[in-house]
This record gives structure tokens, C-alpha cells and sequence, in this order.
RNA sequence: GCGCCUGUAGCUCAGCUGGAUAGAGCGUCGGACUUCUAAUCCGAGGGUCGGAGGUUCGACUCCUCCCAGGCGCACCA
């Protein structure tokens, strides 16, 4: 796991405040200040708790500031402006800290706060009816990136799609297909407006007709539309496998939506609802009182025709989740579905679950443009391009750090020409050519013959440049970051984070050589730039990105 | 009409559950490769944080209203 710097200050910062008389808040947050004279740290608990012991805060501050246990990370602590606490870190402890990163190896950044915890996540979700597009690339990066932060963070994480096998859009699938089979065959039949318009259905025609030939249109129709919808959603599901996996995105479940609606437990939920006394009937439907959850209406659970909602059987998969074992569920909805969260909400509360167990992300909408402008797109027309088309424009680390450099719910403007025609200037090549640098560092040793030294015998202590210790506090706040990253659920904190490593690398590779005359000091310098090789190749690994060796 | 998201430098975006003098990249201008990769570096310029009030020691952050863009507002999924 390695040097974790803030859950040590936090263990100094309880000491003191117990010193003070103050039982310790649960979460102590600490800020890395923007000015260096504010230290490296920075925490404003004595301005939090200063209303509740009735104290000035600048007071409070110099009383945890006095009992302050003395510890080798610390060298000094100030208090400052209206009541900061400004931690300096020790100059020798980093450096010898950075013998503890390069110790952890791949586990430095990870942590166990999860504490094996089950967590599921549901993303991508796509309608089996279609190729999948761009936002589904974004669904995609941002899903996985947050399973592999949270699994760095010690939960047990369980990746899951969607399949909405069932209802009408397979029905109108079917029937887009059979008219596709027709239209192979010779027959003039126009595709209907509501059908599905893609190429890709003709292709999956000429394929039925290989492998199965034409019989199945002698069929009555609900066999003969059974069979070709079964028959589309199981190829285009698999298609969208395939290309997540090029993707390097890897479901551990795909969960049928088909097999849960024979499954009887959306009416075992109606029944549950009804027991608590949140279900009442009204115009011939049967209705949710969502509204004593603060949802804006009632909505419909079974509708007058008899048929239950979309709704009922959603409660019922989110039950299902529930029912599986994981104690958290985080779903990644499109913008169209964010109406539903309020009423999704309220049906787990309604059924007795935690507050919490569910979060619901809002991934916003890809603007494809360009040079600027914007691709025109038309899903009637069928005209879309696919995440195939994106990943085999821009490549897919560009795509998935892309993707990562925006908060998923921030609407992004994806410009292709800028993704790809300018990759020197590009964020993710930034990043990778620090790691592609420092790796040709080692291919010139190993080309020298020259050894890479054992670091617990390096004297890191050599380390003193501005830009050296610089370099190593941020390496040392990589733990923070990633714990950041998973509480808030933002995977572009990583993102963010990787920029600055390399943004004070690469001008440090720039002014000073790492291989030198010096042997001391050529040694301390490889332990430098092969933390920050690894800390970047976690970091992209978190990403979901890789590091190359070279570039 | 109601609800959700967004509005920060010319452009694309950060700003870490209210913190200290608002940041980065791109673009623009001017410089640096016989030395471990110039997909890099150094320097310069660029802002009434959409607008107006309010809450407090302190607001890009929270509240109210208004403006602009996107998305929703089904007994469709």
C-alpha cells in the first residue's frame, strides 16, 4: 500500500484535537493548497469545529496546532489566514518516502476502505436493436474506469449490462429484420417508419439467410418474429461485446432483461410494495405512491391493460441487484433516463433499503464535431457513427483519456480532427510520453550495460532539488487522489492528477539528466523517474489506458 | 408550464462534500534539439466565474429570481 501521507496527518490531526478535548470528526479532509507557501497540506477543521466548542477559530487552531504530536513526516505546522492548519512535510522524510513507494510496487494507491465490500456497476445498457455510438464509448470508459478505481479501493467489484431483450423494441427489431430477409429475397417491400433503418440489419439478413435459409418466414407470425428477434439481439449483443472488449472493457455479467420478466419477481415486488402500503389503484391502473419520497407524481406500476410498466419490472432488477448480494449499486444512465431517478429512488426506499445503497450517475451527451463543426448525426435516417468508427479514428487511449478529462456529467464536444490530427497536443500522449521517456532512460542502462540498482540501497537523500522534492510530494498524494476519486465517483480526478505528474516530469527531464557521472546521484534520480513511471502506469491502468515503452 | 444538467480565458475544460491572490491544455506571439525520445521545454499575453440579489468571518461553490443551451415531463421502453 505504501507511504499514505493524509491518513497519517489525519492520525496526528485525532491525537491533537483528543489533546484539545475535541472528539475527532469520522472524515478529516485535507487540501493541497495552490500556494506552495501554504504548505503541503492543508486542513480547515479548526474553522469547522470552532462554532461547536464555541471558540475562535484562529484559537482552536493554535491549541490543535500545540498538541500537534511531533512525527517524522511533519516538519512544521502553522496556523494561518482565518484558522488554516498548514502542514510542511519533511524534506528527508520524502525522499526516503519515495523508497516506500517504489517498495509498494503496483499496490502503492491502493487501499482497503471498500473492505472487500460487493459493488455493482450497471453501464452501457445499450438497446440490443443497433451498433453501439459514441456515447456509448463514454458510458463505457467512465463505467470501467470507476469498477478499477473502486477495486483499487478494496471493494469487489462486479461489472454489469443490460440486456433489454424484451418489449417492444425487440418486437419492432423483428420485424425490421424480416423485412430485410424479404428484401434479400427479391421481394419489393419498403421498410415501415418505424422500423429500424440501419445497414447493419442487411447484413444480419444475408447472415440468416446463409445459416438458416428462408423457411422461417412459412411460420406463424409470433414464432416466425420470435425466432428472428431472438436470433438479432443474440448477434448484435454479440457485436457490442466484441467491440467493448477491443474497447478493453470486460462485463463480468450480462443480465437479461427477458429472463427476469419470466422470472415472476416483478410481480413479487408489486406485492411487497403493496404490503407496505404505497401501492393503490385508480382509473384501472395500479399506481406508486412515489410522491411520499419526493418524487413529482405517482407513476404507474401495472397499466390498465393488465401489463406491468417498464418501471415495475426496472424496481424488480434493481431488486434483483439487491438480492444478489451487492450492498451497493451504482447505475450510469443517459440524460433521457434522469426523469426516472427520483421515482427509482423512492421504490427502494419504499421497499425498506438503506438511503445510498443506489447511485445513479448522469453520463451526458457526446457532440461529435469536426474541425469544429458539427457530424451530422440522424439515428432515423441511419445515419450514426459507431464506437467502432470512434476507436478506429482516434485510437483507443485517446477515446477512453478523451472521455476522462470531462465529468460525466458535463456535455462533451468531441472533436474528432482535434482527438486525432493534433495527438502531439493531445492530453493522453502527454501523459504516456513521460512513461515512453523514462523507459528509454532504462533501455539506455540496459544498452550501457550498467545495473539498475536495488533502491533500498540508494541514497535518496540525494534528492534535493526544488523540482525533485516537488516531484515526489506529488507522487505522495497519488494515494489521495485515487481515494478522492472513489468517494466522489470521478474517475477525470485521475485524469487531472496524471497531467500534473507529467507536467513537472517533463521539464524536469528537460533541465537535468538522470544518468550522470555521478553514480550516488545517477541512482536516486533512477528511483525518481521510476516511481513516477509506475505511478503514471497505474494511473493509466486506473484509466483504463495503457503505458508504452515507446512512443 | 414543471423538473434535471450545463454556463469559468478566443476554444475545450478543471476548480477536490464553503476556504487563502480563480487554474490547465489548445490557439496567438517570441525563444530552445552534436548530450537519457523536441509527442518535450522556456517566456509573454489573456477573466465583471451567464446576470442580479441574499446567506457568513469567507461564495466559482449554498439559497432566490432572471437569461441562454441541452435533456426530460406516457397506462413507451
Amino acid at each position: 500500500m505504501g507511504a499514505n501521507v493524509t491518513d497519517r496527518l489525519s492520525d496526528a490531526l485525532k491525537v491533537a484535537l483528543r489533546g484539545v478535548g475535541i472528539e475527532p470528526p469520522d472524515d478529516l479532509l485535507w487540501e493541497v493548497p495552490r500556494e506552495e507557501a501554504h504548505g503541503d497540506y492543508a486542513t480547515n477543521v479548526a474553522m469547522v469545529l470552532a462554532k461547536s466548542v464555541r471558540r475562535q477559530p484562529r484559537q482552536v487552531a493554535e491549541l490543535i496546532r500545540q498538541h500537534f504530536p511531533g512525527i517524522p513526516e511533519v516538519a512544521r505546522v502553522e496556523v494561518a489566514g482565518p484558522g488554516f492548519l498548514n502542514i510542511f512535510l519533511a524534506p528527508d522524510w520524502c525522499a526516503l518516502a519515495l523508497g516506500e513507494i517504489l517498495e509498494a510496487g503496483d499496490t502503492y494507491g491502493r487501499s482497503d476502505r471498500g473492505g472487500a465490500r460487493r459493488v455493482q456497476i450497471e453501464f452501457v445498457s445499450a438497446n440490443p436493436t443497433g451498433p453501439l455510438v459514441v456515447v456509448n464509448a463514454r458510458a463505457a470508459a467512465v463505467g470501467d474506469s470507476l469498477g478499477r478505481i473502486l477495486a483499487a479501493q478494496g471493494y469487489q467489484v462486479f461489472r454489469e449490462y443490460y440486456v433489454n431483450d424484451a418489449g417492444n423494441q425487440v418486437q419492432t427489431l423483428a420485424r425490421s429484420l424480416e423485412i430485410r430477409i424479404r428484401q434479400q429475397l427479391g421481394e419489393t417491400v419498403e421498410l415501415p417508419e418505424e422500423a429500424y433503418p440501419g445497414e447493419y440489419l442487411v447484413d444480419l439478413a444475408k447472415e440468416y439467410l446463409a445459416t438458416a435459409g428462408p423457411a422461417v418466414l412459412e411460420w406463424p407470425q409470433a414464432e416466425s418474429l420470435e425466432r428472428l428477434g431472438r436470433f438479432a439481439v443474440e448477434r448484435i449483443t454479440a457485436e457490442q461485446r466484441r467491440v467493448l472488449s477491443a474497447y478493453g472493457v470486460e462485463f463480468d455479467g450480462w443480465f437479461s432483461e427477458r429472463r427476469l420478466r419470466e422470472s415472476g419477481e416483478a410481480a413479487r415486488v408489486l406485492e411487497r410494495l403493496r404490503e407496505r402500503g404505497y401501492v393503490y389503484e385508480a382509473e384501472g391502473a395500479v399506481w406508486f405512491r412515489s410522491t411520499a419520497f419526493g418524487d413529482d407524481k405517482d407513476r404507474v406500476l401495472v397499466k390498465s391493460d393488465g401489463e406491468p410498466t417498464y418501471f415495475v419490472n426496472d424496481i424488480a432488477y434493481h431488486v434483483n441487484k439487491i438480492g444478489r448480494g451487492f450492498e451497493r449499486v451504482i447505475d450510469l444512465y443517459g440524460p433521457d433516463h434522469h426523469g426516472h431517478v427520483p421515482r427509482m429512488q423512492a421504490a427502494l426506499q419504499a421497499l425498506g433499503y438503506p438511503e445510498g445503497i443506489l447511485d445513479v450517475l448522469i453520463v451526458q451527451l457526446v457532440s461529435l464535431l469536426r474541425e469544429g463543426q458539427p457530424v451530422r448525426m440522424s439515428k432515423r435516417m441511419g445515419e450514426f457513427v459507431t464506437m467502432e468508427e470512434l476507436i478506429g479514428e482516434v485510437g483507443r487511449d485517446a477515446a477512453r483519456f478523451t472521455f476522462l478529462t470531462r465529468r460525466h456529467d458535463s456535455p462533451l464536444d468531441f472533436d474528432l480532427e482535434v482527438v486525432t490530427r493534433q495527438t502531439a497536443e493531445n492530453p493522453v500522449y502527454y501523459v504516456q510520453y513521460a512513461h515512453a521517456r523514462i523507459s528509454s532512460i532504462f533501455q539506455h542502462l540496459r544498452e550501457r550495460k550498467l545495473p539498475v540498482p536495488d533502491w533500498r540501497r540508494v541514497d535518496l537523500l540525494r534528492l534535493n532539488l526544488p523540482e525533485e522534492q516537488s516531484l515526489i510530494k506529488r507522487l505522495l498524494q497519488f494515494p489521495h487522489v485515487v481515494e478522492g476519486a472513489a468517494r466522489a465517483l470521478e474517475p477525470h480526478r485521475i485524469a487531472y492528477y496524471l497531467q500534473e505528474l507529467a507536467g513537472l516530469f517533463h521539464p524536469y527531464y528537460n533541465r537535468h539528466r538522470v544518468i550522470s557521472n555521478d553514480l550516488a546521484l545517477t541512482n536516486a534520480r533512477l528511483a525518481l523517474v521510476s516511481g513516477v513511471a509506475q505511478v503514471v502506469r497505474q494511473g493509466l491502468d486506473l484509466l483504463g489506458a495503457s503505458a508504452p515503452e515507446k512512443m
